[in-house]
DNA sequence: AAATTTCATTTGCTTGTACAAACAACTTAA
DNA sequence: TTAAGTTGTTTGTACAAGCAAATGAAATTT
């Protein structure tokens, strides 16, 4: 299977292109001081203080046991706490927390821009929505 | 940035779907024994024995300390072997490793099959070639 | 009410991947 | 021909993310 052929393969772009964009986004969010991901997860706790746990993991396609961990960084941060009650844990934003929203939205902003520039706003927007369907349609 | 707003996110969606394809390739080359991106590697050593691991990063669009890594497991499974020759390492196919190469190909049409039958056979290779570009586009 | 099942979270362990620093071998120029 | 720089590989360390099993609480069944 020679060389090229590697780029007619979707696991394979679809990797590269995750590892360029994660890059990037690191890049955006460094001046927050968090990770894209711990970003993303901080933004939905301030938009929904309380919210808990599997929602969070529901929001953000991602397992449990990597919520835990991801949310127990916010807490050393000093950005979110944890509110156990019962089986559940409710996550609310910390005074700290609250505040960086609005370095967290620039950075978003910002990484939005970033690609948007490189690769056209319309195409920018139509290869999310074409990833987001894939998405959808190979998990099952 | 109330929920839904995620998936207008290309590193969001784009990752979502790495870890989605990514699953479905580890179901697919489950019967070689190795792990999809080894099962690359493995390829592009047998069609070219004696690649170096530079031209392996190259290829694989991964950075050398995990070639390097890479190499090492391909060698430990004994389906592959360095000769070392200066400061470039030659890898090679071991018997074993030339005896695998049908069944990775069988794994990788398999792949291909399966996506391909969810996502359409077009829609998949537009994708995968918008995919492609992109990527190409953001790493600068 | 006790036993069982279900559910949300946690913990231990593993894998993939990167970066930075180190190292080793080659190249070039004074 | 030695000093300086370059290039290919390796090693140490770190982090994201997952899985499987454990825990602890709640809900359901008997």
């Amino acid at each position: 299977m020679p060389e090229k052929y590697l780029e007619n393969c979707l696991y394979f772009t679809v990797n590269k292109l995750s590892r360029v964009i994660s890059k990037m986004a690191e890049e955006s969010f460094r001046p927050t001081g968090i990770t894209p991901t711990h970003g993303f997860m901080m933004m939905l706790v301030n938009n929904k203080p309380g919210i808990s746990q599997s929602e969070l993991a529901e929001e953000l396609h991602m397992t449990p046991s990597t919520i835990t961990r991801f949310v127990d960084k916010l807490v050393v941060k000093g950005l979110a706490e944890r509110k156990v009650q019962g089986k559940m844990s409710h996550i609310h934003p910390t005074k700290a927390g609250t505040e960086i929203q609005t370095d967290l939205e620039k950075a978003w902003k910002d990484l939005y821009r970033t690609y948007s520039d490189l690769l056209g706003d319309e195409e920018g927007k139509a290869l999310t929505k074409a990833t987001h369907l894939a998405a959808g349609q190979l998990e099952s």
